[in-house]
DNA sequence: AGGCATGTTACAGG
DNA sequence: ACCTGTAACATGCC
């Protein structure tokens, strides 16, 4: 899916896009995705008005004018793409022609607007999800409420760090993935960090040293902030805006890159590739400890 | 044909 | 009750 970087940019997307309309109509054309999509609730939002949209983690939530908000997690795949008919020579429409005429089947659900304007939800592999929840559940929701830290945050450092990994067993990889550890690191960029922290992914969380620690702290802010900036990664499945690309993922040192140099200048090894905890693992014999 | 894919979580076993 | 790793979900691409 989308990790933290792309959820981001999609969110300042929306942000541009559909603060303020009314919803008008919703139509559901597959309510079979992680969960069903309560049609009955969903239906509750029209002729309200979309008023904000936050991020936490990989969430988004569409906040209204009326006590029920929309939880959305795009799992793999999902997309939203904003079609304005008024504009249709406009570039955005121009990458929706060309970017959605193979995959207009996955049009899962649509909101409509006025002026012709709507928002779909597209998900190829449907383990994203959309919700209805109530004001009051918004942080009680079972979803949010174990997530640890955003990545860019300051409670997101050292300290916390090393506490949360005292007396845990585990790979340095695969509490990187948790997302109660932190939240809103996917598969791409913990291999990322862990290159750029000269650490291997399955050392022991409880043999890292200090320094190491800092490292992925500081590395895990600096790649997100670059990956936001750059529009996120575009590998695949993932666009932002109508079918816009990120290009991070020019800038990947490890993820996908078996049998490749290692970039950094005088290694001459060969990216490996591994499986920890069920997902494709990326690293430098050499520069990797 | 078979392996692979950006995520989450239910579940089993320790 | 806590910690950990595995498998499953649905679909398409190489």
């Amino acid at each position: 899916m989308p990790e933290l970087p792309e959820v981001e940019v999609v969110k300042k997307s929306l942000q541009r896009k559909v603060v303020n309309l009314v919803i008008k109509k919703v139509q559901i054309n597959d309510d079979n995705l992680r969960y069903k999509v309560n049609k009955k609730k969903i239906f509750k939002l029209i002729g309200k008005k979309i008023t904000k949209i936050q991020r936490r983690s990989k969430f988004l939530i569409f906040e209204t004018n009326c006590k029920f908000n929309l939880l959305v997690h795009l799992g793999m795949t999902g997309k939203f793409f904003f079609i304005d008919e008024k504009h249709k020579n406009f570039k955005t429409s121009f990458y929706y022609e060309i970017d959605r005429k193979k995959d207009k089947k996955h049009d899962r659900v649509i909101f409509f607007f006025q002026n012709k304007q709507k928002l779909i939800y597209n998900d190829v592999r449907k383990f994203g999800f959309i919700k209805i929840l109530k004001d009051n559940q918004y942080l009680s929701n079972f979803h949010l409420k174990n997530l640890g830290p955003e990545p860019l945050n300051k409670n997101w450092n050292s300290t916390y760090f090393s506490k949360y990994i005292t007396g845990r067993k585990r790979s340095i990889k695969s509490v990187l993935m948790d997302q109660k550890c932190i939240s809103g690191l996917g598969n791409i960029y913990v291999n990322e960090i862990l290159f750029e922290s000269g650490v291997k992914p399955d050392r022991k969380v409880a043999k890292l040293k200090k320094l190491e620690i800092n490292k992925i702290i500081v590395n895990s802010k600096k790649i997100l902030r670059n990956a936001i900036n750059r529009g996120g990664s575009s590998i695949k499945d993932f666009s932002s805006d109508n079918g816009k690309k990120g290009n991070f993922q020019q800038f990947f040192n490890v993820y996908g890159l078996r049998g490749k140099k290692c970039s950094n200048t005088d290694c001459n090894m060969k990216i490996i590739r591994t499986v920890i905890e069920n997902r494709a693992t990326f690293f430098c014999k050499k520069c990797q400890k």
